[in-house]
DNA sequence: ATGTATGCAAAACATTTGCACCTGG
DNA sequence: CCAGGTGCAAATGTTTTGCATACAT
């Protein structure tokens, strides 16, 4: 149960938080911004604030629950950590996100850093290009 | 001659631009904020605005002089494009940032995006870790 | 009860834009 | 001369913060 998540990050149970870590569950493999998470919210006619959203999904973020990308436009989007470690390829037309993991690629990435003389901490693997599906639209807004 | 380099983009040779190009090609190896762009300018005594260096800047962008790029945190960096492409490693602690090439990650990269049915156009791939620069400490601004 | 969370409005940032004036070719 | 460039101030869009109230435990 989602409550228990909240419980062991330290972070007491309410509705807000309840709400929002339902929403990103049944929002498979989609990456919303706080913008979309607040109006979708508003919509389903759950009393919320903007301010709110960003403040919960800081704390997710820091709770590890949930990951926060920085794709290309302003907007940051967060994405729900369900396992593994993955990287993304979006695509520049419907903003489509797909997750894919590389052992090849994570190995040269190791190499590499150690090479240079850092101790990795983390990465950030962003590909960008056109997807094929049918209806691949330029689209914005989540509904 | 950088004059040429602004003649060949379809931009005015002004001073402005023949600054930020000369600024950009002496940091070496840096990856500067617009803030910073503008700090050293006026600090060198030259007479500029912050919005011109904005303008500026995504003009250079689109003529394919600089890349723009969003490590962590809130502001962009700009590099002067100098040759062939490649990725970055950032230090989490000093922020300094080096630069590396990895032809096996970039193959792997277009038979990924080929499997998942992409046109590849793009990519940005971060590695952030501690790096083991004796003098490496926690610092923001730029002189 | 009591420390945390929340909503709202205002603040803080990074970046963009409108506009009157200046300037390179 | 004049289209394009510039500085300044104001606008924008996103995220954060202050504060009084409401809620979980």
């Amino acid at each position: 149960m989602e409550s228990q998540d909240l419980r062991s990050a330290g972070l007491k149970v309410t509705g807000p938080r309840l709400k929002m870590l339902e929403l990103l569950e049944n929002t498979h493999g989609r990456h919303l911004t706080a913008e979309a998470i607040y109006r979708q919210l508003i919509e389903a006619g759950e009393e919320i604030g903007l301010a709110t959203v960003y403040r919960v999904l800081t704390q997710f973020e820091a709770a590890g629950l949930v990951t926060r990308h920085h794709f290309e436009g302003g907007q940051a989007v967060f994405e729900l950590e369900r396992g593994p470690h993955h990287d993304h390829i979006v695509c520049i037309r419907c903003g489509r996100v797909e997750e894919f993991y590389d052992e090849a690629i994570e190995k040269r990435q190791r190499a590499i850093a150690e090479k240079l003389g850092f101790k990795l901490h983390d990465h950030t693997l962003t590909l960008y290009g056109e997807c094929s599906r049918p209806g691949c639209q330029r689209q914005n807004s989540e509904s």
